[in-house]
DNA sequence: AGGAGAATTGCGAACGCTTCGCAAATAAGG
DNA sequence: CCTTATTTGCGAAGCGTTCGCAATTCTCCT
């Protein structure tokens, strides 16, 4: 079937280099100016196709921020975890959960709530901002 | 000092029938749609602004939804707690953390994290729909 | 009850983020 | 290098949400 390997192209490079740089959540409209600042042209679309393809591919999370607006940050989903994510500087804290299956049971005698998943975000100031 | 009380109006009391009859987060548009279908006229941009107005108060907390639409449902916050939200009927469950101290401090002890806040919500099945 | 005046509503326009369609540009592979 | 599938950029469109303003509704005072 006339189906080729996925392209290596400069937007996606550039992309992909960026939210290897910052280990934060970044939404389309930041790397969009990063790349502007530095240069480089892309078009918001292809941020947001890459962006979405990344997702799917699983290198990336994504996450809607207090304002709505969607942010994503590269992270391998495959160890399930939870984000600390610094007020002042937005860096993000793998924190991984191991209290949340003592947790799930008691969520369960109390509630009769069978747990299929859950999600859960520390905000705080990490080591270095405090 | 022109300020008078706060007017109780036919919309305003619409959509809190509806916040509270309801026991699950609505979007503005879901509140739209059941006060058009029991013959209710009210405009979209009175049911965001009044939904805006209970959430200043305190009686309703937001949560934007997986589609990053925005959602509100009547709840008291004074009381800190989680929510426990069906995935087939989307009734939600109150859930207090106790555990939520313990981890906090293990939080800062491993991480050097000063913690300020957290956004925990259980996806799942509710007694009745399981 | 009646009326003056403040608060609220509805409407349509505007807004910001995200998606879409399509022609032009760019990679991959022979 | 040349062909062809994939990707890009652009502008338009989509969607949820906000805004401005004139018309309406509610309060409170008489």
């Amino acid at each position: 079937m006339g189906s080729r390997a996925d392209y290596v192209t400069r937007p996606r490079e550039w992309i992909a280099s960026i939210l290897a740089r910052e280990q934060r959540f970044l939404s389309a409209a930041e790397i969009h100016q990063q790349l502007k600042r530095a240069g480089e042209r892309v078009s918001l679309s292809t941020i947001y196709r890459t962006l979405d393809r990344l997702r799917a591919k699983g290198d990336v999370t994504a996450r809607t921020d207090s304002e709505g607006e969607a942010t994503y940050m590269l992270c391998e989903p495959e160890r399930h975890h939870h984000h600390a994510i610094c007020a002042t500087c937005g860096r993000v804290e793998d924190v991984d959960c191991a209290a949340m299956e003592q947790f799930a049971k008691s969520l369960r005698k109390i509630h009769g709530f069978e747990l299929d998943g859950h999600a859960l975000e520390f905000f705080g100031r990490c080591r270095a901002c405090r």
